[in-house]
DNA sequence: GACGGCCATCCTACCAGAAGGTAGGGTATG
DNA sequence: CATACCCTACCTTCTGGTAGGATGGCCGTC
């Protein structure tokens, strides 16, 4: 009860995985019909054009990982090691192959050619992920734990940059081990060594 | 003369910034065919299908690439120097939005939903590509040149994976700018202080 | 409790246009 | 004459999307 239908949810499901394999244009209502076990036209019915699925579909996406971050920002106080803890959850999600990329990373690079009112929702999640990302390593300078070499925000830039391409690098070795090669070094760095300066 | 036919040229010219802009899934022959100024069937004269098309576009990516490190291991001998240029390059493509992509970085994206012989293509420039960067770190690291903080090998997909990455965050902001924010302090980090040690 | 209306869900059937691709013919250039 | 190139015309399949009907649960009213 009370969770108004499960097969919208069921639709934003396989719609996400089939986004996560081969992007906007990698998919259509006929494959989610396949999967979900219901007709086309019924698709329409909850989500009445492409735009609509996939914007609702990014929304929802947004939503998550912000509450994530704000659950993280609860239960872990140490900015290094809720980097950590992000990183190695997508570790973890290369490794089961469950979710091997991000939804927003990867429509991202289509940009281009995304309807707009998807293409907003992307963006957005960029400059929040960004923004969190900014304040976790300012944070973690200014008390200390973090050694950075740039400013806050340029080092956010490059973390983000970093993790995005390890995802594309594991796809592209079809191996998820290539993630944490990459990933491992760069929290490492950010650890502020023991003080050497007076 | 001796250039056979610029035709077959204007059409993988012209498949491969439409491939950079949205990728496998995101353009047709229709659109080839609009901007070339040629029928959808004499396409199929050059390149019978798709897959051909796309297979040959990424195959000559990959010599001009190769090439291009080559000639740049010729001019260029501080291993720095050419990282620099690599990186230089790239953001000047991005700069003036003439190729503002890695073929190959896109499509990888895309590789679970890619014609099996594409994705090969696409997995070796990987591969060549992640080589080149090795042997550059390597040698640089050997020569006192280039401070490692791990393995060349390690570090070398860490710099492919932020190359990629600072594409795509350039890309999502709509900001040429941020491909330097990102590149710049990673390639200053590479660069060996003034030895302290004895 | 029975009744009729309302609405959500899902269906079949259909559509127009775009997809990649084929068949076969014209021209011209070696 | 053979071949390279490009054309018109056509085909099949897939695409996102629409129209309209069947089912069934839930509502207030009698």
């Amino acid at each position: 009860m009370s969770n108004l239908s499960t097969t919208s949810d069921d639709i934003l499901a396989c719609a996400r995985s089939l986004i996560v394999a081969g992007g906007y244009n990698g998919f259509s209502y006929a494959d989610i019909s396949d999967v979900v076990g219901i007709r086309k036209a019924s698709i329409h019915h909850h989500f009445p054009s492409k735009v609509d699925l996939v914007r609702t579909l990014v929304a929802r996406y947004r939503e998550e990982a912000e509450a994530g971050m704000a659950s993280l920002e609860l239960q872990v106080s140490d900015p290094l090691e809720q980097l950590r803890f992000y990183a190695g959850y997508w570790e973890a999600c290369i490794a089961d192959a469950s979710a091997p990329f991000c939804v927003c990373a990867l429509l991202a690079s289509e940009l281009p050619v995304l309807p707009e009112e998807v293409g907003l929702e992307v963006r957005a999640h960029f400059r929040s992920l960004s923004a969190w990302l900014t304040s976790m390593l300012e944070r973690g300078a200014r008390h200390g734990q973090l050694q950075l070499m740039s400013t806050p925000r340029a080092e956010a830039e490059a973390f983000m940059a970093t993790v995005h391409g390890a995802m594309l690098s594991a796809r592209a070795y079809g191996d998820p081990k290539i993630f944490g090669v990459v990933t491992g070094p760069l929290l490492e760095r950010l650890r502020a060594s023991p003080q050497i300066r007076p």
